[in-house]
RNA sequence: GCGGGCGUAGUGUAGAGGUUAUCACAGGAGCUUCCCAAGCUCUUGACCCGGGUUCAAAUCCCGGCGCCCGCACCA
């Protein structure tokens, strides 16, 4: 089995998410996330948008639902409903546009209806192979809402960056008229993906952590480079290198400030919840797969078993101008007497993607075969579990007050009395608590228990008094056991 | 969406027309147990869905749904 399979294996026994309408069979592209990988999708969140909350950015919400003449600003309708075709024999998809232009036609054909009809009566061939074509359909990339009775069309966002574009004027005014600025939205997007696989990976419905970065257009520049991050780039033109990302940007591998800014800000932020930074990689996009709106995008890539997979696109994109073009709303700001229409820099968190992969790049096996997801603390769905070395001598009855008391300081904590000392370790470990607090005789006499850290599974002794006024992440003890395994 | 493979307790599996469907782990109750899935007793729990063939289907056939692998798609 390799990791994926383990990951998805453990995923489900333990409730950290799996297929969603099981009971009725499965619908695919979808999936729960089950009581601990709640935990963990929420700690994955609160790290992402701590992070740029520190940036100085800003936040909104806005709705799933957007109206069509949106997305015909943006290009998505145009984009993302295209007749094509498909060959019955070598399986060479185009757009029927241009499969008919090949064919000497110029007709532009509106419905799937009206180019079947067409292509049943007129000879079509595949661009490729050369065998006829009988058939069209639409790709739909976004879900319609159906016909209602007091609106136009309606659609579910695939991005929840339209949001904040149409709210541009607003938010800056709350942002005091300042350039550059930040803005931060959490939610949902939908996709209908033809065939959505590999569980989180590729869903229809997911939870995208969009930043949209304004910045002036001729210099695109957020804040000084750092240069403390090595990080694997792979540009577009040229070989692939490792390097810090100030000596990108002056080396020309990225082509502003701003870019440069937010790539190294998302690989800390990666690295933060838990990826291997030895297994991220910064990929630049080729000019054939750019989005629609995109003139420049980098992806960080994160290796799953034997493959790169994008997790984090950060892309060069420009909608305000098509916003003030659609409606005649002003996007300029003043910026020393001239009006300016900012550049976008845009860092686009695929939060289920972040959250695969820390799992897979955190899990491993032990030599006796006994899981362990290395889950920093930060995202650990339980920051630690109390237990009763046995249930005896009154410890079973201890060990509850005393979970109850640090539940008071921290309610991430876990109380576990079943099976053997053992079996209640492996299952914490399991699920990636970094401590296990254990109650025993001494506990009894000298009012100290033995807290047991994860990975190495060392243990010392630590005061009841230290749980008791300080709960588990910032309690002085523990944190002084911690720094000694280093 | 196309082609191929596969769907049996929570997980991993055995069974290939015929009594109460195998085994392990996990789960629950209890006993035991002073530190890493120990042991003992008891116990919960499954043939993806629908149709067909048959005296009889988890098993054979058809359809659906789902998963996996390729191709395609992936703003």
């Amino acid at each position: 089995m390799n990791v994926y399979e383990q990951v998805i294996e453990l995923a489900k026994r333990r409730g950290f998410f799996w297929p969603s309408y099981s009971i009725y069979g499965g619908e695919s592209g979808f999936y729960d996330y089950g009581p601990l990988g709640v935990m963990l999708k929420d700690n994955v969140i609160r790290a992402w948008k701590e992070a740029y909350i520190a940036e100085g950015g800003i936040m909104i919400d806005t709705p799933v639902i957007v109206p069509e003449a949106v997305f015909r600003t943006s290009g998505h309708i145009e984009k993302f409903s295209d007749l094509a075709t498909d060959c019955p024999k070598c399986h060479n998809r185009e757009k029927l546009e241009t499969v008919m232009k090949a064919s000497g036609s110029e007709l532009v054909l509106k419905s799937e209806d009206e180019a079947n009809e067409f292509l049943q009566n007129n000879t079509v061939k595949c661009v490729k192979c050369g065998t006829r074509i009988m058939k069209a359909y639409e790709s739909k990339q976004m879900f319609k809402i159906p016909e209602q009775v007091n609106s136009g069309n309606l659609y579910l966002r695939p991005e929840t960056a339209q949001g904040i574009f149409v709210n541009f004027k607003l938010l800056n005014t709350v942002f005091r008229g300042k350039l550059p600025m930040a803005v931060a939205q959490l939610g949902k997007g939908f996709r209908n993906e033809i065939s959505p696989r590999q569980s989180l990976l590729r869903m229809k419905e997911l939870n995208m952590g969009e930043v949209e970065v304004f910045v002036l257009p001729d210099k695109k520049y957020w804040k000084e480079l750092p240069n403390g991050d090595q990080i694997k780039f792979v540009p577009k033109n040229g070989p692939e290198i490792f390097s810090d990302v100030k000596s990108a940007f002056e080396n020309g591998i990225i082509s502003s400030n701003a870019m440069g800014y937010f790539v190294n800000k998302t690989f800390r932020i990666l690295k933060s919840i838990g990826l291997q930074p030895e297994n991220i990689r910064f990929r630049q996009q080729h000019d054939d797969e750019l989005a629609h709106y995109s003139v420049d995008s980098w992806d960080a890539e994160a290796l799953l078993d034997d493959s790169w997979v994008e997790i984090v696109g950060i892309a060069d994109r420009n909608d305000l101008k098509r916003h003030q073009d659609a409606t005649g709303e002003s996007m300029s700001v003043k910026v020393d007497n001239s009006d300016i229409i900012p550049s976008i820099i845009e860092p686009a968190y695929g939060i289920d993607r972040m959250a695969l992969s820390l799992l897979m790049h955190t899990f491993y096996t032990r030599e006796n075969s006994f899981k362990v997801l290395r889950l920093p603390e930060s995202v650990a769905p339980y920051h630690a579990a109390v237990l009763p070395l046995v249930n005896k001598d009154g410890l079973d009855e201890m060990a509850r007050e005393l979970h109850e008391k640090i539940l008071a300081k921290d309610p991430y904590v876990y109380f576990d009395q079943s099976g053997s000392i053992g079996k209640r370790y492996a299952r914490q470990d399991e699920i990636g608590t970094p401590y296990c607090i254990t109650l025993d005789q001494d506990t009894i006499k000298e009012k100290t228990v033995t807290v047991r850290e994860r990975d190495s599974t060392k243990q010392a002794r630590i005061s009841v008094e230290s749980l008791v006024q300080h709960g588990i992440l910032d309690n002085p003890e523990i944190l002084k056991f911690r720094n000694s395994l280093n």
